[in-house]
DNA sequence: CAAATTGATGATAATCATTTTCAGATAATA
DNA sequence: TATTATCTGAAAATGATTATCATCAATTTG
């Protein structure tokens, strides 16, 4: 953790941007929250309880400057508000996510699993990709079993 | 053009939802620009060139309503606003799309390419997969061609 | 046909996430 | 220390989207 934060630290002070105590604090809570995908309300909601005097502007203006940085990536699920995710350390690539269109569940791939299929779009497009952006939309695991409980009840009700 | 906006009638009236005026002139405005990406102001300001009358509360109902017939697929690419994308007609999933970090520029890909990738989704994460959203973002043909040019012109002054 | 119901529309107001403004703090620099 | 640049919180402004509501048109009912 602490680790962590050193390395954001001197990232920041490699751009010559300050990690005052609002930003640590910002930081902290994303480190702390790292499997979640906070929208900035809730990172402001989350910090006021260790540095209550924060403002919600200084959150989005941490969160951008974070953003730039590459230390989060920001992402829209398609309902209004932009989340911010933090980027595993020393990660070329966002990672992925699986949206359960029933539970509305959201989980990780690390795996980069599109090594081949960049080669395509480099080769044949002629587009030189630097990052992506992979989301899966459908039925979770959990979901896919109550729904076979659920039919199995039916047919002998 | 007809022919698919026909299509789009039935899909309508199938879930007995009608075709009015203000529903069709909007639907030719996606069709006439297909390869854009227009914003729902966008098209608000593109319909009101041929039906002068229509509110921009009802292009939002039109694209809602189109959204959720999977007609069009609404896209967020980071900017504040969302965008709707006319599916190709017959097509399971939404196309990819390469953005230019460089120009803006935003080209499309009607390719699947994620057959294999979504196998191993289902059999190593047991999701079942519904649709997709993939986006890559690096530097376009054009971009690429212009930073060699650029490089060039500098070691030669 | 006339009356009643329904669904759709346009104008406007309301909401809500995000950004901007600005005056005051804080830290770096000379 | 004086100067300068950076950062902050509060409040106001912005801008996209949604909700409200009175009206209209099409459809159904009697
Ligand atoms: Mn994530
Ligand atoms: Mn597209
Ligand atoms: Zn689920
Ligand atoms: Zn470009």
């Amino acid at each position: 953790m602490e680790h962590r934060i050193d390395r954001i630290k001197k990232q920041l002070h490699s751009q010559s941007y300050k990690l005052t105590p609002q930003r640590e604090a910002t930081v902290r809570v994303l480190l702390e929250n790292e499997t979640d995908h906070l929208s900035a309300e809730d990172v402001y909601l989350l910090v006021k309880e260790k540095a209550p005097e924060i403002g919600l502007a200084t959150v989005y203006r941490t969160l951008e400057l974070l953003s730039e940085l590459k230390v989060v990536d920001k992402i829209n699920f398609g309902d209004g508000v932009s989340r911010y995710d933090l980027r595993k350390e020393g990660a070329e690539h966002f990672h992925h996510h699986l949206v359960c269109i029933e539970c509305g569940s959201v989980e990780e791939i690390e795996e980069d699993l599109l090594g081949d299929v960049e080669k395509i779009v480099e080769g044949q497009w002629g587009f030189q990709v630097k990052d992506h952006r992979l989301t899966f939309h459908g039925v979770c695991r959990v979901c896919q079993t109550q729904a076979v409980a659920a039919s199995a009840n039916e047919s002998n009700s």
